[in-house]
DNA sequence: TACCAATGATTAATCGTTTAATCATTGGTG
DNA sequence: CACCAATGATTAAACGATTAATCATTGGTA
C-alpha cells in the first residue's frame, strides 16, 4: 500500500548485485543478453526494493512519453463522461496515462489546447473535434473520432444507421408524421444522425427538421419549442438528435398536458445518465464508447509503436453500431393521433444517401 | 502554426550564438547572471528557432514533471464535466497538465487509479473521493475536493448553506411539508445538503427525508418513487440533492398529472446542464467550480513549489457558498395545496448542526 | 602595485533510462 | 593449435535541462 516513490532506480539495483545497470534493464526489458538465473535474482530484487522503472528517465532517453492527449469539444458537453472514461480505460489498458485539454468550445482554443499537449511531449492525441472544424496536421498522431461522413475520421458510432433504427422502430409503431429536432446545423454526428432518419422513412411518411439553435436565434433562448402546436399538426414522433433535446421536448409536451407516450413518442441519442431514471424512461440510441475508444487507442497506439511518420490514424473498423434502448417514451400510435386532415401523402421518402 | 516539435534544445540555440548551454539556460529562466544584451539575444534567437524547452529533460533533472492527477470517483457522474474543466482550466493556468484516472465507482480501482498516477510521477493529485472512502497519506500531495465536513477536506462548496437556501426559499414561498430526496446515506456531500435544509424549517415546518438507494433496494431499481402518493400526504415541496433526483421527481410528478410548481415545487443541485433547458426550468443551486478549482490547484501548487514534505494541502478558504438559481420549478405554495388534515405542528425545527 | 569584489560566462556533474559498441570467456571446429 | 562464433556481461554515450562550482576579466580600492 505504499505508493511512495521509492526513489530506487536501475543503479541500485545493479549496485545490491554487483552487476551493471545496463544488465538490470536489459534483464527487466528483456532484451540483450543476459543469463536465465541473472535475470531472475534481478527481477527478485527489483520486486523486494519495490522498484519502479522512472517514466520520466524513459521518455528522455526513448523520446517516448507514453501519454496521450485527449481534446473535447467542449468539456461540459454531457456526453463528455462516457468518452473520457472509455478513453482513460482503452489508454491505460494499452499503457498509456491521459492528458485532458478542454477547448472550451472556441477554435482558438482548439488549436490552444492541441499546442499545449504537443508541448508536453504527448504521444499522440485523441480528438473529438468542435464542429465544423477541420483537424490540420499538427505533428503528431492524431486519432479523430467524430463521424463516419466527416474526411479523416478515425472511428465514431454509425449515427446514420442509428437514425435508420429510429425511424424503423417508430414506423413500425405506427407513426408517420415526425419532427426531427436537431440543434446545430453545422454538426456532423447531428446531420448523420438526421440523414438516417430521413433515410428510413415509410410510406407515406413526413418528416420535417427543427433546428434548435435556429430558433432561439428567432425566438429567444430558453423558451418553447411549440411542440403542443405540431401535436395539434398531427406530429406524434418527436426524435431528437441527443438525449439533452429529447428531455427539453419530453417535458415541454408532459407541461403542455400531451401524454407521453400515449399521444406522443419522443427518442433522444446518446443514452445519458438521466434517460433511464425519468419517468417515463426515454427511448433512445446508445454508442459503444468502449469499442470506438478501443479501436481508436488500437490505431493510435499502432501508428505510434511503429514510429509511422505520417499522422493520418486509419482504424480497421472506421464505424460502430449503435444499439436501440427501448424504454417508455416510444409506443404504438393511439388510434386517434396521427390522424388530423391533412394526411396527404405528398412528401415522398427521401432516398438513401449512401 | 507549426505545432511540430522542433527538436530544438538548449545547445542548438547555444551553438548558434557561440555560448554554452548553461547560459542559455541561465537567460531564459532568469536565473544566473546573463548579461542584458546577451539575454536579448537568446531569447531573440529562441523566438526565431521555436524553441520549446523539453519538459521531459527538464523533468528528469528538476524532479518535478509539472503534471497534477485528477482522480474522479466515477466519471460517469453528470458533475464531472464542470469539475475536470475547472480543474483543467486552473491547472493549466499554473502551467500545469492534468492527467486523469477514472476510479469506476468502486474503492480498489480507486487506488489502482491513484498509483497509475503516482507511478507516471505526477507533482500532486486533486482528488474528489468515492463517497464513504477516505483519503490515506500516498506521498505526494493531495488536495481532496468533498465536502468542508470531510476530515482531511481542502476545499469545497458550501453544501451545508446550500441546503439552508433551498429551504429558506421554499419556506419564504409558504411551504411547510418537504420532502428530501436523497441518494446515497453514506454520502457527505449528500449529508449536508441535507442537513443545511433541515437546519432552516420554519415554523411548524415538517421535513422526511427519502434516500434513494435504501428505497430502490426494497422495491426494486429504476421505478417510481411514490411522489404522487406524498403529495396526497400533503407535502409540496420536493428537494433532492442532485439534479438527477430532481429530473426524476419532477418527471415522475408530472407524468402522474400533478403540475409543477402549481400543485408542487421541485429543487435540485449542482445546476447541471439540462437543468435550464427543460419544461419548467429547474430551480437549483450552483456551485463556483471555477473557484474551487483555483483554490484546490492554488493550495495543491502552493505545497509543490516549497517542497513541504507532508501531503496535507490545506487551503485559506475551506469552504465557497452555493448560490441558488431559481428558475420555474418553485413557487409560492397554492391556497388550497398542503392544507390538508394533518396539519399537526408537532415536528420541532431542527437545532443548527454548527 | 597588489589585492579584492563584482560581473559574466563556462565546465562538468546530475537526473534515470536505453542501447550500440566493446570486451572477456568459453567451447567447438577445421 | 589456432581461429571463430556464441554467450554474457560491461562501458560509455546519449536524451535535454538545471545548477553548483569554477574561471577569467574588469574596475575599484588601499
Amino acid at each position: 500500500m505504499a505508493f511512495v516513490r521509492s526513489g530506487s532506480n536501475l543503479s541500485q539495483i545493479a549496485a545490491l548485485l554487483g552487476v551493471s545497470a545496463a544488465t538490470v534493464s536489459n534483464a527487466l526489458s528483456g532484451k540483450g543478453r543476459v543469463s536465465a538465473e541473472l535475470v531472475d535474482k534481478i527481477r527478485a530484487t527489483a520486486a523486494e526494493i519495490g522498484y519502479v522503472p522512472s517514466l520520466t528517465g524513459r521518455a528522455l532517453r526513448t523520446g517516448r512519453t507514453g501519454v496521450l492527449g485527449l481534446v473535447l469539444p467542449d468539456i461540459a458537453n454531457p456526453l463528455f463522461p462516457q468518452i473520457a472514461q472509455a478513453i482513460e480505460f482503452a489508454a491505460s489498458s494499452a499503457g498509456y496515462g491521459v492528458l485532458i485539454a478542454d477547448s472550451r468550445g472556441s477554435v482558438a482554443m482548439q488549436t490552444d489546447a492541441i499546442s499545449r499537449l504537443v508541448e508536453r511531449d504527448v504521444d499522440g492525441i485523441v480528438i473529438v473535434p468542435r464542429r465544423g472544424t477541420r483537424i490540420t496536421d499538427i505533428g503528431c498522431p492524431v486519432a479523430v473520432i467524430d463521424s463516419p461522413s466527416t474526411p479523416g475520421n478515425t472511428v465514431s458510432a454509425d449515427h446514420w444507421q442509428g437514425g435508420q433504427a429510429v425511424v424503423e422502430h417508430l414506423a413500425g409503431l405506427g407513426h408517420r408524421r415526425f419532427l426531427l429536432i436537431g440543434n446545430n446545423a453545422a454538426s456532423n454526428v447531428q446531420n448523420d444522425r438526421i440523414g438516417g432518419m430521413k433515410s428510413r422513412l415509410p410510406q407515406g411518411g413526413h418528416a420535417e427538421v427543427m433546428w434548435i439553435e435556429r430558433h432561439e436565434a428567432q425566438f429567444g433562448k430558453g423558451g418553447l419549442l411549440g411542440l403542443a402546436e405540431r401535436v395539434a399538426d398531427g406530429f406524434t414522433a418527436f426524435c431528437a438528435v441527443s438525449d439533452l433535446q429529447a428531455l427539453r421536448a419530453l417535458t415541454e409536451l408532459q407541461r403542455a398536458g400531451i401524454a407521453v407516450p400515449e399521444a406522443a413518442s419522443v427518442t433522444g441519442f446518446d443514452d445519458l445518465v438521466w434517460s433511464s431514471v425519468i419517468t417515463p424512461g426515454l427511448t433512445t440510441l446508445r454508442m459503444d464508447m468502449a469499442t470506438i475508444a478501443d479501436i481508436a487507442i488500437k490505431a493510435l497506439v499502432r501508428v505510434i509503436e511503429t514510429d509511422a511518420a505520417g499522422t493520418a490514424v486509419a482504424a480497421d473498423r472506421p464505424s460502430v453500431p449503435m444499439t436501440l434502448v427501448i424504454r417508455q417514451t416510444t409506443a404504438r400510435m393511439a388510434a386517434s393521433a396521427g390522424t388530423v386532415s391533412n394526411s396527404e401523402p405528398e412528401t415522398p421518402p427521401e432516398g438513401e444517401r449512401r
